[in-house]
DNA sequence: ACCGTTAGGAACTAATTGGTACAAAACACG
DNA sequence: CGTGTTTTGTACCAATTAGTTCCTAACGGT
């Protein structure tokens, strides 16, 4: 009973989050936010209410479409819990290897706005949270870390996490390429 | 023969590297610098060029404040290299649980201004690969890694650069003080 | 075919951004 | 004392920021 919407929000959604993930939260200027999503002010602000809530939305789309994989990945499908992991990493050399160097929107927005904004931080820490769940319960589906103690699995998952976030934040400040693989290496050497 | 500064620009220099570590490069708005380090419009840009300059001689301000220190403590001093390496995770902890969120200037500068920033890039890489170096060198030294072969070593030492990172990206981000320490811990388990 | 409702888009706003111009002030040296 | 040189501080600037207003356009239900 009114003007339909001329565009496909979710679509727009998307490339907002494109915009974002290459340009990071704060540098990402709304007529640059307009240009990638192929709209005017006019119809950004009805559908989003403003920048914020839109980053949100975003950070929750890419909960959607990369952390959930990752997720996934780790959790299920291949046998061991070792090879899972090793392929989520090597799945981030090879995106690096390609040229990819925009890192991860989640690990630039936890250096970033989370340290200033709750609502972002909040965001930030509860898909942390399920990423380091999701080493964990790689680790207890392994041959070789089912059976120690949970303590240890925790720490180690713990490490995994912190090394998935150092690591990311090295690929997008333009690490050389030799020292990404280094960092690869050395943690297929850690789990196995 | 001509009239003389009225401030410390050392002094100066040190507020201005406080005030981009509380609020990141981008954040750090010219007013914020000019109240931090109490001086007036005119005197910084005839002291410092520009806000990029002010910000490249805090972070080389940062390094011999804070990570040439790191890397003494890594190189010299105790005995046992994982002795010392344990010792730097455990100040960077402490320093969490006396209230330090600020992270590490360094390890924010890679995550946001370092990715658009030739300049500023440049230099964060030299530190990091400077941090890399001495978490090697701290291996080297050590009773438990000294006899490896030289590529595990590298390998160890990259994997300890990244954590580095990746935990100080952590606690930026607000992330719960346990995870924190189970992060630590998970790294003395590591390397000993 | 009309009418209520919503989307679209351009113009506008108010605040803030980093940076500059310039006059007044403070010194060192002769 | 000047006088030349540099700092200081204010006023200013143009550009950019996120966000709003408001008129018109496009629909859907009756």
């Amino acid at each position: 009973m009114a003007r339909p919407r001329e565009f496909d929000t979710d679509a727009a959604l998307a490339d907002a989050m494109n915009v974002f993930w290459q340009h990071g939260y704060d540098a990402a200027t709304l007529p640059a936010l307009l240009k990638g999503m192929g709209l005017t002010r006019g119809s950004l602000y009805k559908a989003f209410a403003d920048k914020k809530t839109l980053f949100l939305k975003s950070l929750n789309r890419y909960e959607a479409e990369a952390v959930d994989p990752a997720i996934a990945l780790l959790t299920t499908g291949l046998a061991d819990g070792l090879e899972r992991i090793s392929t989520l990493f090597r799945g981030v050399l090879e995106a690096v290897e390609h040229g990819d160097q925009r890192g991860c929107l989640l690990c630039s927005a936890a250096a970033g706005p989370s340290a200033v904004d709750t609502d972002i931080s909040e965001v930030v820490q509860r898909q942390l949270r399920k990423m380091g769940e999701a080493f964990y319960i790689a680790l207890t589906q392994s041959a070789s870390y089912k059976e120690t103690e949970e303590s240890k699995q925790r720490s180690t998952a713990s490490l995994l996490l912190t090394q998935y976030i150092g690591l990311r934040v090295m690929i997008k400040s333009k690490a050389p390429i030799g020292t990404i693989r280094e960092s690869v290496k050395a943690i297929n050497m850690v789990i196995s």
